[in-house]
RNA sequence: GGGCGCAUAGCUCAGCGGUAGAGCGCUUCCCUUACAAGGAAGAUGUCACAGGUUCGAUCCCUGUUGCGCCCACCA
């Protein structure tokens, strides 16, 4: 409470309406959560008959906290359900999180580096439980910020990617796409990490340009040699051929000949084989098909054996010289020796080339060798394809479906096992005999002697790839999966657009007989700081979000992301626009202070419009356009502009505009401020329903004072198509004018803002009378008196309004004013004249064009006759 | 090596065929009885460059330059 807080203490319910003068977000953020949540508002109902809304949390990791990035994601979802959850409709945000095998993994392995211990020491199942206690602790911070955001999620229904039903699911759909055998075991090159010391997929190894020393090595002896060339110079140790196009002339001689490979005292064969590019480099490759994936086809099309040489931390197993050295230094090793027998026959470095890294530890990718697990992906992706083509999922923004399918156009086989112990563990055993058995869940698994379980987990994104219908209940035909799958929009960031949103098309089509999980995907961008750049810990510009929720509260935060929405595009984000959304917050709260002072009310009918005036018309008028507006922008997903025409409209012209004009009704009382506390009501009560699904605390709080009504989390969405009232809003227009010159004047003669001034206000003509009183007050214009001289009379519109400013007027101001504002109104006369006297303009454009041109150049015609009326009386 | 996007006010971004916009910042004045987290007034842009289409281009087309991003098994 401060000082200045005004009376009355109750307003029209008996409510206290004695608001202090600023908001103050720790006071009701918490309150009205929990009773959110204890009201079950967010709870929705399966049986229920109003038509359902879905919407899947992309479910964080459980390796951290949210980042600014979650807070930007779940603000725009949440005003997404909380909108269509006033709209009557049975709105489920399903939360939940993800158990991101790697990454909780590696976490959990470094806290345990830091005991010096590493899960060795405790082996698979202590390691696992003490993942689990890690998911506790952070899983519980993750939910306290979300219940700080304000997330209107069922908390009923909160999942996770290792809940038993969840993991029912994993198994479930692991044996049908076994059994249909889109999903097989197979011997290939896999992007394989020494550190994490696992197979990873394609899409998990990022790759960046390094500098590297492109070697080229001789390889046979005289006539019969050939210059190969290569990066990794130490993987000659596995070559078993040399390859050479077949219509390479300069090697067609040797083409099933041997060469002699350096350093060992192996022959090995000279293939031809169409993959080679005789046009780069020597236009013969060294094969190496246990390490590389293109080495790999060419072995097995010309039937070469493969020679592993090196361990799972790319260390050299082969008998020698090399054994025990790690790849980096066996490539300057094997350089060196090669140099000392004169076969370096060319070195170019640095030489810049793509090498891949796993993005979750940054340690230089191995391709190896190795047994794995695979989705056979072709007809998976296809399907996936072919729902976004056709129509039946919309990409929002569309660019963005560009990426998508030159995703799920050419991708290849999936590599899903992974060498962890942190996830789902592969459901299939082998018996003592080679059998394979995979094993559903409702299955015993094989036992007797010999038989033992795969000890691989699957990809962490294997399970969240099924989230859409595993977290309602999936494979059970539960009553939650009919009726709220599949779920309408799938708001996500586009850097996830491979790793998650793919996967759950693909595996959604093929589990629900073709239903995509989704109608819409609506991707976002990524938060950045204030100069646009990425926000990472490392680069020490990161930000929690609870620091900020702290300072400015979440409605603040929640607006400062909601308004830097723009579909697909990065949204940067710093501490002062957080201020500025403050600041929003802040004049709402008083605006409805006011309105709460001065009695206005929501009960009853609105006015006939014969008994409202111009001003409650117009507002009106104004109100219903912006509903309209505003629902345009939720359908299209533009929460940067639904988010503008809320601040503008509230601020602009509700705040400074309505409420200003009617202080003058409201003073004067009667009929007419019976009225306008009606219609002021009727704005603040619409006004916050519209901004509530956004900022839903403070307009929760200010919504229950002014209406006495339970809660907007269950009140109606306005519906659009009301009041309009075009000769209001013209009228207003005018009005507003008027008052802005007359400021402006004022100003140019070093009036202070409140200084009163005895004036003569001549209306006649402009059928402005109504609003005398109104124009009055906002120009702080005192009535003349008896002793009244002009010093300074201007026009405006028809309007004339007469000042005594004592004689000091100050003549060369107005001089350079006029003088300016007649050199624009000149030279939009010139432009306009010039237009309208063009024949192929008058051809050409298009009715309503010149219509505007033609208004145009008569304004300016009647600005340039006034502003030289004026000039003329200045001089004299 | 492919694909995509962006260049608009000091900063971050909207606009995208008919007079250049917002937020923040900036200047001047004001604690006017909702709000100084506020009010009033104001300044600021060859809309990257060069061509083209058009009666008219910041907006469409082509090219140039400069930045991003995504994908990629060319040794």
């Amino acid at each position: 409470m401060t000082e200045n807080t005004q009376q009355p203490a109750t307003g029209p319910h008996g409510v206290p309406t004695d608001l202090p003068s600023r908001y103050t977000p720790a006071e009701v953020e918490g309150k009205l959560y929990e009773r959110w949540v204890e009201r079950g508002w967010f709870e929705a109902d399966a049986k229920s008959d109003k038509p359902p809304y879905t919407i899947v949390i992309p479910p964080p990791n459980v390796t951290g906290s949210l980042h600014l990035g979650h807070a930007f994601q779940h603000t725009l979802m949440d005003a997404l359900t909380r909108r269509k959850r006033m709209r009557g409709y049975e709105a489920l945000w399903l939360p939940g999180m993800d158990h991101a095998g790697i990454a909780t993994q590696n976490k959990v392995e470094q806290q345990l580096a830091e005991e010096g211990k590493s899960r060795h020491d405790l082996g698979r199942e202590e390691f696992v439980e003490r993942v689990w206690r890690w998911k506790e602790e952070y899983g519980g911070k993750i939910l306290g910020q979300m219940r700080r955001l304000g997330d209107g999620v069922d908390w009923s229904r909160e999942r996770f990617t290792m809940d038993e039903g969840l993991s029912r699911a994993v198994q479930t759909i692991f044996k049908r796409l076994y059994e249909d055998d889109l999903i097989y075991r197979a011997e290939r090159i896999i992007n394989w990490c020494p550190r994490c010391l696992t197979a990873i997929s394609d899409i998990e190894v990022d790759h960046e340009e390094r500098d590297g020393e492109l070697v080229s090595i001789r390889y046979g002896e005289g006539e019969n040699s050939l210059v190969v060339a290569t990066t990794r110079a130490e993987t000659m140790l596995g070559d078993t051929a040399v390859a050479v196009h077949p219509e390479d002339e300069r090697y067609r001689h040797l083409i099933g000949t041997e060469v002699r490979l350096p350093l060992t005292d192996r022959g090995i064969p000279v293939v031809a084989d169409e993959h080679v590019d005789p046009g780069f480099g020597t236009g013969a490759v060294k094969v190496t098909p246990a390490h590389d994936p293109n080495d790999f086809e060419i072995g097995r099309r010309h039937d070469l054996p493969s020679y592993t040489i090196m361990d799972e931390r790319a260390v050299i197993t082969v008998p020698g010289p090399f054994e025990g050295l790690d790849r980096l230094e066996a490539r300057s090793a094997v350089v060196g020796a090669l140099r000392s027998q004169g076969r370096i026959v060319a070195e170019k470095r640095p030489y810049v080339h793509a090498v891949g890294h796993c993005s979750r530890c940054a340690t230089i990718i191995e391709p190896r060798l190795s047994l794995q697990w695979w989705v056979r992906v072709e007809p998976l992706a296809r399907a996936a394809g072919d729902a976004v083509r056709d129509g039946r999922v919309a990409i929002h923004p569309p660019e963005m479906a560009g990426r998508y399918f030159q995703w799920v156009d050419n991708m290849h086989d999936w590599c899903i096992s992974r060498q962890l112990w942190w996830g789902h563990r592969i459901p299939v055993w082998y018996g003592p005999n080679g059998e394979v058995v995979c094993v559903g869940p409702e299955e015993e698994p094989p036992t007797g002697e010999g038989w033992t379980q795969d000890t691989d987990v699957l990809d962490t994104w294997f399970s969240s790839g099924l989230w859409p219908f595993s977290t309602l209940g999936w494979p059970e035909e539960t009553a939650d999966l009919a009726k709220f799958y599949p779920t309408d929009v799938l708001l996500t960031g586009h850097d996830i657009i491979f790793f998650w949103v793919a996967r759950m098309m693909m595996f959604g089509l093929y589990a629900m007989d073709g239903t995509p999980p989704f109608h819409t995907i609506a991707l976002t961008g990524l938060v950045r700081d204030e100069r646009g750049k990425k926000m990472s810990k490392s680069f020490g510009n990161s930000v929690d979000p609870l620091d900020w929720m702290d300072a400015y509260g979440s409605d603040a935060v929640r607006f400062t992301l909601a308004r830097g929405a723009n579909p697909g595009v990065d949204v940067p984000i710093g501490e002062d626009w957080v201020q500025a959304s403050r600041n929003f917050a802040n004049k709402v709260w008083n605006a409805t202070r006011f309105a709460l002072i001065n009695g206005a009310t929501v009960e009853g009918p609105l006015p006939a419009a014969e008994r409202m005036s111009a001003t409650d018309r117009w507002i009106l008028s104004r109100l219903a356009a912006v509903v309209a507006e505003t629902d345009a922008h939720y359908d299209d997903y533009q929460f940067a502009k639904l988010c503008d025409t809320l601040f503008h409209f509230a601020w602009d012209e509700v705040f400074d505009w309505y409420v200003e004009l009617s202080k003058t009704t409201f003073q004067a009382g009667g009929e007419a401020a019976e009225v306008s506390r009606r219609v002021l009501g009727e704005v603040l009560d619409v006004l916050l329903r519209l901004l509530h699904p956004i900022v839903p605390f403070v307009t929760e709080e200010l919504w229950t004072t002014l209406t006495g009504r339970e809660s907007l989390v269950v009140a109606d969405w306005p519906t659009a198509g009301g009041f309009r009232d075009e000769e209001a809003e013209r009228e207003l227009a005018e009005v507003r004018r008027l008052v802005t010159e007359v400021r402006r004047f004022r100003a140019d003669q070093g009036l202070q803002p409140g200084q009163r001034v005895p004036s003569r206000l001549d209306l006649g003509g402009t059928g402005l009378d109504a609003h005398e009183e109104a124009v009055r007050s906002l120009l702080r214009l005192q009535p003349a008196g008896p002793d009244f001289i002009a010093s300074a009379t201007l026009p405006v519109g028809g309007a004339e309004v007469a000042l005594d400013l004592s004689g000091a007027v100050d003549t060369e101001a107005e001089r350079k004013r006029l003088t300016k504002d007649l050199a624009v109104a000149e030279k939009e006369l010139a432009q306009t004249t010039a237009k309208l006297g063009n024949e192929k303009f008058l051809a050409k454009a298009p009715e309503p064009v010149k219509e505007k041109i033609r208004a145009r150049r008569e304004a300016a015609e009647a600005d340039i006759a006034r502003l030289t009326a004026q000039l003329e009386r200045l001089a004299g």
